[in-house]
DNA sequence: TGACCTTATGCGCATATGCGCATAAGGTCA
DNA sequence: TGACCTTATGCGCATATGCGCATAAGGTCA
């Protein structure tokens, strides 16, 4: 992999590497949300929200339609989930590793 | 999903958000490597270099042995694969919608 | 039309991130 | 021991990121 693709990935990693994008991402999994939607469940600022849902649709992980005044947005890429699941997965294998840390200061 | 837990994903989400940082883990994908052939792989200078292995030890995403002079680094969680894989899915997904509105252009 | 709802964004500021440079610390080997 | 290799990190600076606040723009509805 050579530095220019190497930078295609990291920013797209970059573009969800936030928690309030983390929540957005994961609000919009179980369905479209509009902001003030997104903006109530997760209770952040309209527009902060608004601010990342920008992040994401740039990164091409989101999209958006409008409907009356309302603005919807769509998760475009739920592989986004397999993300998450490695995410889950490295804090439980550092916890592993810090269990076996101490386990091994007792014996 | 909480603010706490999405907290804890976009902490590791972030540690790889970096392309040198993605180097980094494209090359251990392939094996174990000492700072100083990462160093001369990606091109890039040994204290930065350094400084991002620090960031992906931190993370729980690579573990170091120091083996005489050298120290090796190992990645501990190759499932961060799957995250690169939904990166260049992102890609793929985008410059097809991209492509379907400028042909919506010309039709 | 005017009151109201929803959304995006400009501005300013605080904080985080990234990197080069220098250098200390740990180790090897003649 | 002293020359040398490898690695981590302190320091300073430039740039990026995040957010609150205010507000403009788009739309609805009585």
């Amino acid at each position: 992999m050579n530095y220019r693709q190497a930078k295609v990935r990291a920013e797209i990693l970059k573009a969800m590497a936030h928690p309030v994008r983390v929540l957005i991402v994961d609000a919009l999994l179980r369905g479209d949300h509009c902001v003030r939607e997104l903006n109530r469940l997760a209770r952040i600022s309209q527009s902060n929200v608004s601010r990342h849902l920008g992040v994401l649709k740039k990164a091409g992980i989101v999209t958006d339609r409008r409907q009356a005044m309302k603005v919807y947005y769509h998760l475009e890429t739920p592989c986004i989930l397999k993300a998450f699941d490695c995410a889950a997965e490295v804090v439980q294998a550092d916890s592993r590793r810090r269990n076996d840390y101490l386990k091994s200061c007792v014996s």
